[in-house]
DNA sequence: CAGTGGTCTAGACCACGGG
DNA sequence: CCGTGGTCTAGACCACTGG
């Protein structure tokens, strides 16, 4: 009945930091470090690293090493509002249906919070969250429709691993050879 | 300027799911045949089949297999509802605050949408969400409050890893032995 | 029981960054 | 240059599921 050695990890990375043992953009020992601390794989640590990464309490950058996150007011933080991680970490399957979308002059109560400037329009979007077929959330979105323009023209779809729209990789060959180098 | 093979399996599988060559419910073949057939080790494939998780492509059932899910109308799929992954994406912050939060009597648009019995309450949520402080979202969500009694009660912030809460997991010792049996 | 996903090892080479 | 995170290998044992 024991936790899995990166899940260990991952807590007890947490709590240094919680501790302050680290402070916000102070940047943690190496993973090839932590691994020896730990008495693991460096693949192994990563997986703990990772998960805390996924958190949003540290942040890797390439080259130079892995850092405390500044959190501010993050998702999780406040409780109810991570509702959809919550329903991911119970097994549900969590889905929505977008049931409006329209472009529309902002409410002055709208106008104050998004910051918007004279005559700026703005995208009100209605959905309901589902957990499982379970209604769970309705939902009403207001975003400042510059962004949705911006999103609309670069594509959305393809943005979601780094930035290797740019790259079109190579997904042709099923069975690949081996690497060449390595 | 190669893409890591991990996201070149990732595109090809996604493709072969698109393509209809496996629909949704079925089991698709195990990681360690995939391994195979990709001709890479079965660590590397495995990232591949997590980032289609991750989109929730697919889904991994332990000890049965990884099958095409029921995506629906998942998230991502209808263009501006998954903002904050976007935001990720781009490097940016994500970050929320919460400006308003009560008890309330739902409307009658709201009951239909959620599927209230009537007396029922809901908890009314008001938020802003910020990319690198620029507010780019205002929300307004109302969900059903017994769903959000049941949440408060299992003290959601344990709940992130499995049921892990149960374990009380021993997080004391930072140096750790080497596991015993393997 | 046979197969599956979950975890873990002890290495390796790469591209990137400036403590 | 030298350390860092990113990727990858070729195995291994475990807990779980029921084709």
């Amino acid at each position: 009945m024991e936790a899995p050695v990166y899940i260990q990890i991952h807590n007890q990375i947490k709590k240094e930091i919680e501790a302050g043992k680290w402070q916000i953009g102070d940047r943690i020992p190496s993973e090839r470090d932590l691994a020896v601390t730990f008495n693991v794989s460096r693949m192994t640590l990563r997986q703990a690293i990772q998960t805390l990464v996924d958190e949003g309490i540290l942040e890797r950058r390439i080259g130079a090493g892995t850092f405390v996150a500044n959190q501010k007011v993050q998702e999780r933080v406040s409780g109810v509002t991570s509702f959809t991680d919550i329903m991911i970490a119970q097994g549900k399957r969590p889905s929505s249906k977008t049931i409006s979308y329209h472009v529309a002059k902002p409410s002055l109560s709208e106008s104050e919070k998004l910051k918007l400037k004279d005559g700026d329009q703005v995208l009100r979007m209605e959905r309901i969250r589902f957990a499982d077929d379970v209604p769970i959330s309705f939902e009403v979105a207001t975003v400042p429709y510059d962004l949705v323009k911006d999103f609309s023209k670069s594509e959305v779809t393809k943005s979601f691993y780094h930035t290797l729209e740019k790259k079109k990789a190579a997904t042709s060959s099923a069975a690949r050879s081996k690497p060449s180098v390595r």
